[in-house]
RNA sequence: GCCGGGUUGGCGGAAUGGCAGACGCUGAUGUCUCAAACACAUCUGUCCGAAAGGACGUGCGGGUUCGAAUCCCGCACCCGGCACCA
């Protein structure tokens, strides 16, 4: 024994007590037994992964995580939260006879693998492939239950060869809205041909061009380029989706300024998809937050189409306030929409007033110059200046149809073109963003609805809008159609039947979503399986030539630009191998080899995200993306699940309506063109919190080393200096990340999973602290100590039948534990788990083997490996994770008395110990005669007993 | 501005109409040890009290109820989302 080795001193002593040693040690064996084992491995139906027909026969969970992007910094242990709570939560599902399908990939192409491949100057591919190792590696660690032969990564080929056959069955599809489904364009084509389906113009399918029928195509097909202002981010060299910019006007990622700017780019037609991935949020198991944003994104209005005539055409807007369209004094267009030109006249209007000029000397010139004012002010911009009402008269009239009155037409910023028709009528009267306008441009403000709120009906006294769904229309009778004294929805019910009646208008549904830009001007992404010819009519490539795998380029970094220079464009560097985009290439129509050159943008990084859960279910099929059987037995629709989907999907609630939507979007167009049964992708969804962490700052504001800083008197030093304190996320460049190998060092990844899924419910974010860890260790070495000798490793427990008190104290844990784990609520499970140890370490005596085996199997999903350690000492062979979880004895669950809390107005005045099956009148009757009870009453009268047996009693005197 | 979520000991949290603070951390004291660490044991919401015991207490103000952390109304603060969407 060696007097200066302590520690040593100690593993002689208790040579065998559960130390971080020892939980490698356990760790590690077992790690190793599950992958020779295949613990894990869930049977498919059929096919590859089929197996254990026993296994296969029993009700299917399909429990998914949102997989990781393998960066090079490695996991801190804020990431694994989620994945540990699905782990336990499979584990459990396992232990209740449910075959279970768990695994991870990876989502490796996209912005932050790419620049983290910039920043290291390798290729993209190799560190992005040395990221993932390295990931796997740290999650195997944490003794995750993947079935790791369904994992892959979004980049291998045999993945986005299926990703690209994706896109080809959106770019061949079209929306059939009466069908209210997808269908091939060829059915499309059909239907032009035989002319069921009339063609813009009246012209004839056969005597189009080729390049005029890709035209007429390219406004039908679900994926489609087209030539719309986008969102360009010269900091980034790329364009983003809607959904990536933020709402100041800045990208997501990396936070560049981004501009509108006009290119030709791939979209996806989810707009079709609007109503259904509205209805169909009502039956998924998501939180309702989650479901609100995506119901707010997608931003459904119902109202009106309305024709205004203007020189013998017409305009068409769009309101959801048709009953106030007698208030309409002006109508405004966005300074984008395509009719401006054709309405905007020589010249002024006799009369034309000044304000409304912006002081040009013609229409066009007026007009010209907003436009270029509105085009060059970035969102940032009009955002700051959105209380000033800016805009132009254009020179013309519109006829406001219901009254017949000559109404003046303006261009101004606040009218979106992405919205309704980009067009609107304006009702300043009732719109609080019209009335500042008509003040700002001294125009009529007709008083429409009657104020409810006394301040009349002379608008010029006005100082905002009025606007009531509780009041009365006035003033608003023509000849045809009168409106005064109704209601706001008897009103528009009139107004809308009189404009269907009439033809001037519709009732419509109109929604704030917009088509999903697809495109980005990146090299570390799936390349578009498309090719054109030399009319630049895009052909799609036959399957056959799938997977279209990324070229070698010489420069794979993007080409960015200053970030505030909005005069710049993109450059794809694809377009760089001119070898790989001049092709000669048969693509099996008949038209035989052709020289073809390739699109050079490549998909953005949700694409590979779109699917994944499908292909995790027939990882390895080279003939389809999935086997239909397979689909069916682990996605179909089912009871409660009628659009059927995963079971469980984890994951942080930021991808709230970027990769769920368009996941959701794919799922549908799926299963419109029958390739698989489940109509949404993720039936039940669980945002997990973030693991936050404290960041220490000095005088300076730059954050410090936060495992060096020490706490004195409540104030925090760092190398004697006084710092701050806030709470924030965790990472690298705030110094504040806690690896979970160092946990795993120090105390074991049993310990890690515990901690994490203790600190808290997994839905709610909380703070890190790597002091408290320790708690979790002690359980297990308690654990531990309770069913093995620490100085010999001899399993201590014996046959003896167990007393009462510790028969009720496992019912009760198992019942509560089982109830926890069903529900996710982990940090609870655990604390009845220890508990339960708790009674057994105080507990004088052995412990019984019918107590120890039943903790041990509670413990399985939380802490699997000390449990299968346990297990086998236990004398069990093989594995403890298909073992049976137990079940509760009610008989044991109800104490064998209770603690009746006797109240005397609602204060406790005496505990009574009584029988759990105790009668109320008997109750009643002991309580009013305990001798605490009657001092309390003090001789008062009773006015009233409340009874609520076996658990309390309240007696209210008078 | 609109919408959603939240506020409980020194800290993370438990209790969803019936004993507020389960479980864990921290802290105090003790056992073990030459000593320390580990481990174990007891205590640890605040105030009054030597103790027994008592009073107060779930962001603030009101209400419903025999009884409210929990339900209702109003307010403050914090976090998240959306935002000129007609």
């Amino acid at each position: 024994m060696s007097e200066t080795n302590p520690a040593a001193a100690a593993e002689v002593a208790a040579p065998h007590r559960y130390t971080a040693a020892l939980a490698a040690d356990i760790e590690a064996r077992w790690q190793d037994f599950w992958d020779a084992d295949g613990t894990y491995a869930a049977p498919n139906p059929k096919g590859d992964l089929a197996g254990d027909p026993e296994l296969a026969a029993k009700p299917k969970k399909f429990i998914m995580d949102m997989f990781p992007y393998p960066s090079g910094a490695g996991l801190h242990v804020g990431h694994p939260l989620g994945y540990i709570a699905t782990d336990v939560f499979a584990r459990f599902q396992r232990m209740t006879g449910h075959n279970v399908l768990h695994t991870l990939g990876f989502d490796a192409f996209g912005l932050p693998a790419e620049q983290y491949a910039v920043q290291t100057g390798t290729h993209p591919r190799v560190s992005t492939e040395a990221n993932i190792e390295n990931m796997k590696i740290q999650l195997r660690r944490l003794g995750l239950g993947h079935d790791k032969r369904r994992s892959f990564a979004t980049i291998d080929p045999d993945y986005y060869k299926w990703t690209q056959w994706i896109f080809l069955q959106i770019f061949n599809s079209w929306y059939d809205d009466e069908a209210r489904t997808a269908r091939p364009v060829s059915e499309l084509v059909a239907q032009f041909e035989s002319g069921e389906r009339a063609l813009p113009g009246g012209r004839s399918w056969n005597e189009l061009s080729a390049a005029e029928r890709a035209d007429v195509l390219g406004e039908y097909r679900l994926a489609y380029a087209s030539d719309a202002p986008v969102n360009w981010c010269p900091g980034l060299g790329t364009v983003l989706a809607n959904e990536e910019v933020t709402a100041d006007g800045r990208s997501e990622r990396g936070n560049f300024p981004v501009f509108k700017a006009k290119l030709r780019q791939w979209n996806m037609r989810i707009t079709a998809y609007a109503d259904r991935l509205l209805d169909d949020l009502d039956a998924l198991d998501w939180p309702e937050a989650i479901k609100l944003q995506q119901r707010n994104w997608i931003g459904r209005s119902e109202g009106a189409r309305v024709d205004f005539p203007i020189d013998g055409e017409r305009i068409t807007v769009f309101t959801t306030r048709p009953d106030t369209l007698f208030g309409a004094t002006y109508m405004v267009l966005a300074p984008e929409h395509p009719l401006v030109e054709k309405f905007t006249p020589a010249a002024w209007p006799e009369g034309t007033h000044d304000v409304w000029t912006g002081g040009h000397a013609t229409p066009a010139q007026a007009v010209t110059a907003y436009r270029a004012q509105a085009a060059s002010k970035s969102d940032v911009e009009r955002q700051a200046e959105a209380k000033d009402k800016t805009g132009v008269f254009i020179g013309a009239y519109a006829t406001n149809p219901v009254n017949g009155e000559r109404i003046p037409v303006f261009i101004a910023d606040y009218v979106l073109m992405g919205y309704g028709t980009g067009a609107i009528m304006a009702v300043p009267a009732g719109d609080q963003r019209d009335f500042e306008f008509a003040r700002a441009f001294e125009l009529p403000i007709h008083c429409i609805v009657e104020p409810t709120d006394g301040r009349g009906t002379d608008t010029s006294t006005w100082e905002d809008a009025f606007s009531s769904y509780d009041a009365k229309i006035i003033n608003s009778s023509g000849e045809s159609v009168s409106l005064d004294g109704l209601g706001v929805a008897e009103a528009k019910t009139r107004i809308t039947e009189w404009l269907e009646r009439t033809g001037i208008g519709e009732g419509t549904v109109n929604f704030r979503l917009r088509d999903w830009l697809f495109s980005r001007q990146r090299y570390w992404g799936e390349p578009f399986p498309i090719v054109y010819d030399e009319e630049g009519i895009a052909h799609a490539l036959p399957e056959s030539m799938l997977p279209l795998e990324l070229p070698e380029v010489e420069d794979y970094s993007p080409r960015t630009f200053d970030p505030d220079d909005a005069d710049t464009q993109p450059e794809t560097p694809l377009s760089r191998n001119e070898e790989w985009v001049d092709v000669t290439l048969d693509l099996g129509d008949g038209r035989g080899p052709r020289r073809y050159r390739r699109e050079t943008n490549t998909m953005p990084n949700w694409a590979g995200s779109c699917w994944y859960e499908l292909r995790y279910l027939d990882p390895h099929n080279g003939r389809q993306l999935v086997d239909p059987e397979i689909e069916r037995y682990w996605m179909g629709p089912r009871e409660g699940q009628p659009h059927g989907g995963v079971d469980l999907y984890v994951g942080g609630a930021e991808h709230a309506v970027l990769h769920l939507l368009y996941a959701r979007f794919w799922s549908k167009v799926l299963y419109d063109l029958g390739h698989v049964s489940s109509v949404e992708p993720f039936h039940k969804l669980f945002n997990q919190g973030m693991i936050q962490a404290y960041v220490y700052r000095d005088s300076r504001g730059i954050a410090v080393a936060a495992a060096e800083v020490e706490e004195r008197d409540g104030a925090y030093y760092y190398q004697g200096e006084k710092v701050s304190r806030l709470l924030g996320k965790m990472g690298k460049s705030l110094k504040n990340a806690v690896t979970p190998d160092e946990i795993c060092a120090e105390y074991g990844a049993d310990t890690l999973r515990l901690y994490e899924m203790a600190m808290g419910p997994l839905d709610v974010s909380r703070p890190w602290d790597t002091r408290a860890v320790v708690g979790q260790f002690r359980l297990l070495q308690r654990l531990w100590r309770n069913v093995v000798d620490e100085a010999t490793g001899d399993v201590t427990v014996v046959d003896a039948e167990p007393d009462e008190d510790t028969l009720r104290a496992l019912h009760k844990a198992i019942d509560g534990v089982r109830g926890d784990l069903e529900g996710m609520r982990f940090n609870t499970a655990i604390a009845k788990v220890t508990e339960l140890n708790n009674h057994l370490t105080k507990a004088s005596g052995a412990v019984p083997r019918s107590i120890a085996e039943p903790l041990v199997l509670l413990v399985a999903p939380l802490a699997p490996h000390i449990a299968e350690e346990l297990w086998r000492k236990l004398g069990h062979e093989g594995s403890v994770v298909h073992q049976d979880f137990p079940v509760a004895d009610p008989a044991y669950v109800v104490d064998e008395t209770v603690t009746c809390v006797v109240q005397v107005k609602g204060k406790v005045k005496a505990r009574l110990e009584v029988s759990p099956a105790i009668s109320g009148e008997e109750l009643e009757k002991v309580a009013l005669t305990d001798e605490k009870v009657v001092a309390a009453l003090d001789g008062a009268g009773i006015r009233k007993v409340i009874v609520r047996a076996p658990k309390l009693v309240n007696i209210v005197p008078v």
